[in-house]
DNA sequence: CAAATTGTTCAAATTTTCTTGAACTCCGCG
DNA sequence: CGCGGAGTTCAAGAAAATTTGAACAATTTG
């Protein structure tokens, strides 16, 4: 039902400002995505949704954090990707509402498997690629750099074997 | 028309030449370097040294990679810092000779200790400035607030108990 | 159907990060 | 002592990554 206070159209006046304690989340958010190589944007939603109660839509996100609908749009992107957050229905709205994951087992399998699954799978290929060109190299070298790919074939195989324990270890 | 060859006015001094294989194993590094957000001149140094049955000195990346000294020189820091290079003596030259270490184990040992550590230490004082603010936030949302920095607490908890796990799978 | 609303895309602008190069510090040597 | 080689530091330039903003596509509404 419209509301008497007011339908859709309306610029809400709410606070164009983050509370001090929004901003100190959000701060911790920026950093740890950072770390891991995301985007800081990416750190500031998913900081907002965070310390929010209540879902928010794409436009509130932009206008709190005073950041482009571009940059909104693609930290959304990024953080559907790997499950940090959730689509919530929200009735008589058109706009889709965003609200954080907090599970942190799902946040990591998540990140494992869109950021880091795919470089390892990549690695797969480069190994023996490399494997081939030891071929054609220097024979006073070969035994030495055969050595070393060999070695770097057994990193590449305790990684594959490792990254999918880590999530078990986070419940 | 193709362009004469030049000595005079050569920008390019003399031309390193790497191998395919060199170039190969290096570009696997600089993607790994990348991946945990180091630069990349430090997988460049890495990975050479990690292709060369000798140690090599300081002078020798510079030429052969053709960067600067000054990235090589910080470079080999960060590779010392981490553990991921050794320094090895060789009669009758002044310059330090560099290894790669290239047990896996304690490469990410290093990297833990060197670079993600730090990070979870000072998120422990985070946290308690957020417990403070606690204290002059909204009521109405208090309590929300108040369970979510809880939440925080326990990844970070958890991040502390698990990080240390990591390299005990590793040999 | 036209207008309005929501969200996406991507080239250009901006910001951040990395690299360079020159000045400087150390040290061992003659 | 002073010279020269080896390595570090850091301000400034170069390169890379992110953000913006405007055009566009897709829906919904009137």
């Amino acid at each position: 039902m419209p509301t008497a206070q007011s339908s859709s159209k309306e610029p809400l006046p709410a606070p164009p400002q983050l509370s001090t304690m929004e901003t100190a989340v959000i701060d911790v958010f920026v950093s740890a995505v950072k770390l891991i190589g995301l985007p800081k944007s990416v750190g500031e939603i998913y900081g907002l949704l965070f310390s929010s109660p209540l879902p928010l839509a794409l436009d509130s996100l932009v206008r709190r954090l005073s950041i482009s609908k571009g940059s909104a749009s693609q930290g959304l992107k990024v953080l559907r990707s790997v499950g940090a957050v959730r689509l919530v229905y929200v009735a008589g709205d058109r706009r889709d509402h965003y609200a954080a994951e907090t599970e942190l087992k799902k946040l990591v399998a998540g990140f494992i498997r869109e950021e880091l699954q795919p470089r390892l799978d990549s690695g797969t290929e480069r190994l023996s690629h490399l494997n081939s060109l030891l071929d054609s190299s220097h024979p006073a070298d070969a035994a030495f750099l055969s050595s070393r790919i060999s070695k770097l074939g057994q990193w590449h195989a305790r990684s594959k074997a490792v990254l999918p324990l880590l999530t078990g270890l986070l419940d």
